[in-house]
DNA sequence: TAGATTTCCTATCGATTTACTAGGGAAGTG
DNA sequence: CACTTCCCTAGTAAATCGATAGGAAATCTA
């Protein structure tokens, strides 16, 4: 932890805020179906986000192609594509740019000298299984509460619920 | 990406400047032995790391408990534990707080309603197996350039190390 | 004991990022 | 036209990040 302050929120790899409502914006409109398209207002109502937030992450979800917008009275967000054709992965990158990164910069930008040369497989051997994991597991399976089965082995391990 | 913004470096999941330092500075004291001590300056050095901030950086390392220190003249720093037994994992979270968080929480303390139920289990699976890479891997196996089977084969697939 | 060395502690700093909010214009609908 | 809903730009308060400065405390050598 940091020296000298007291409570240390200051994490190694964290989602941001954006991520996660993206993310769940998305789901909700997986779960509409990809025909019925919702309202920014009703999407931020049913999953508590701020709803001029919302707008904004919404509007990168068009730019990236994973949304359709309608404006108008009848008018919302709807999905571009079937919602078992979008990985996790794709919203997040979307909504937050790359997955993972090291000060900054991507790891195979990095360069490292002596005892740290083998730091560069460590962290890209880290970033592909969370590239796996989440280009694995679409906005379907979220929605329908059916996650694959190997990562559901993951998240059943108990010891993956602990703290530290 | 962020509406309005050029070039974005804004990540999901990121390392920080400090834990990235706070691991090499561990190498370098892994590669000079368990009871061979380095003198921060001599670290920052060899690393390429501003040499206040590693101070810093070492006195988290301290106040873990994974390195033990030493002032005056024949001073400086060495491991606590042989290199073998210390987890990458351990590195960066003394240094840098919780391996991964959600909006700042962690996974166990988030709640999620309606379709982004399955959220929650999603994230503890990309916890876990973060956790299971960053446990398993040691200083030592980094300083020596030898690290596990199962992490080199995830890092020798090369479209691990491609950009997007 | 004096002097040199090196860690240890606190405080500060500018730049950036994060998470939002405000206000109004553009497009589509009835 | 009136109304709705998306779209765009700006701004902002707070936190964080990466780094620096200055000196006090401990330890070693001579």
């Amino acid at each position: 932890m940091r020296a000298g302050t007291a409570v240390m929120d200051n994490l190694a790899m964290r989602i941001s805020a954006r991520a996660d409502y993206a993310v769940r914006a998305a789901l909700e409109l997986a779960a509409a179906g990809e025909d019925t398209s919702l309202k920014a207002e009703a999407i931020a109502e049913a999953q508590g986000i701020p709803h001029k937030f919302l707008e904004g992450i919404l509007g990168d979800l068009r730019r990236g192609g994973l949304v359709i917008s309608q404006r108008g009275g009848k008018g919302g967000y709807r999905l571009a594509r079937p919602a078992d054709s979008i990985p996790i992965a794709d919203v997040i990158r979307v909504a937050d740019g790359p997955l993972v990164s090291v000060r900054g910069v991507r790891p195979p930008d990095l360069s490292y000298v002596g005892p740290a040369e083998s730091l560069l497989p460590l962290w890209i051997a880290v970033r592909a299984n969370v590239r796996k994991i989440l280009g694995e597991v679409t906005l379907a399976h979220v929605a329908a509460a059916k996650l694959p089965d190997d990562v559901l082995s993951l998240a059943d391990d108990p010891e993956a619920w602990t703290n530290p």
